[in-house]
DNA sequence: ATTATTTCTTGATTCATGTCAAGATATTGG
DNA sequence: CCAATATCTTGACATGAATCAAGAAATAAT
């Protein structure tokens, strides 16, 4: 069950039988169906969720209803309103599966007690944290740099996977796209090719 | 010297006199003066810096040499390039000093030293990367979100001081915008306000 | 299989912001 | 104090992306 979550931590840190056991003890296994939610704006986030199958997305409502997607998280990721669940102030994003998924997830009181509990998961975690930031960088460098068809093709060469698992109306969100003119630039590329 | 410095870390964690000495041993202090770079493109980023006095900014550049703002570092923030700093890559960032500026240079070594000799260190900046993380979470989500008005009005309620220490252009190009466009959006909000 | 639903494409048009250029204002340095 | 430099404003114009609308294509449901 917590086989692909065990895998993910171990390529930071090391566990003992005794430290899985304990995570066992504490975290829960959830499935979540295609378009169900995790996250509904306005509520608490009280979870961590590890992605141990399928797909899910974050993302916000602007007050025209346009979404904005601000992460993909498939199996391996986590995904979380990480203000909202260390904050305990309501939350404005949207967590919902896009795919049938399986997740892990760890309640705040879980995930204080584990940091505690098993040191290489705070670790892990000063890990998580500052690689995300990094990455978040990047992507924030990425927009201002690039242009449209740059930020598209640099997506798809580190997820090539992502226009099979991800419909392109959500990609252009995550770009910060209309639908059309990512339809319009796909278009100029391809014809480029030729 | 290390004063502001050690104050900043006292918010997050306890100090003993002794790692007090510990961080005096192994940091350098610097002088910067207005306009000079901490660090250039192409460069290896080999230090976080913590502003004790005065003022940085980080910034990319473009292919048509339009500057873009990534970060206002003020007294009591840190600043450097985490990518480069940890990944030992070459940077794509340039940190300069837009005024006469103190800092408290902490090195790769040092870095890596402090955060074993003083555990609470290594908590601070667990503390540090998460909060990092969810500000830079915070402000994409303010870019999809928020008009262009709001997103300077927001900023302006945030760092009041901002427009008396940071030249107007700066502004406009951590906000992703044209000084023009600036300029057009504050004549707009006030005459709004008459 | 057929219908219904979702997703994607394409065209016409609008609009916000960028670009270019010039002048005004403010700040800095000798 | 004056000159030089940097910053800000304003106008005219260009342009890329959004919007609106309709239909095509693909996918899912019965």
């Amino acid at each position: 069950m917590l086989d692909n979550f065990f895998n993910k931590l171990s390529k930071g840190i090391t566990l003992t039988e005794a430290e899985k056991a304990i995570f066992r003890q504490h975290v829960n296994v959830k499935k979540l169906r295609k378009h169900h939610d995790l996250l509904q704006e306005g509520e608490i986030c009280k979870f961590v969720a590890f992605v141990s199958k399928g797909m899910l997305r974050s993302y916000v409502v602007d007050e025209k209803n346009n979404e904005h997607i601000i992460q993909f998280a498939p199996e391996g990721w986590f995904i979380s309103d990480l203000n909202s669940f260390i904050t305990e102030d309501i939350s404005n994003l949207h967590i919902e599966a896009i795919e049938d998924s399986e997740l892990i997830l760890i309640s705040k009181a879980a995930h204080v007690y584990l940091e505690t509990a098993v040191p290489g998961f705070y670790k892990f975690n000063y890990m998580q944290y500052r690689g995300a930031y990094m990455s978040l960088q990047k992507r924030l460098t990425d927009m201002f740099m690039l242009s449209i068809e740059e930020r598209y093709t640099k997506l798809l060469s580190i997820y090539p996977d992502i226009t099979r698992r991800v419909p392109q109306h959500m990609i252009a969100s995550y770009l910060g796209l209309t639908p059309e003119t990512l339809s319009r630039v796909r278009k100029k590329l391809f014809v480029k090719k030729d």
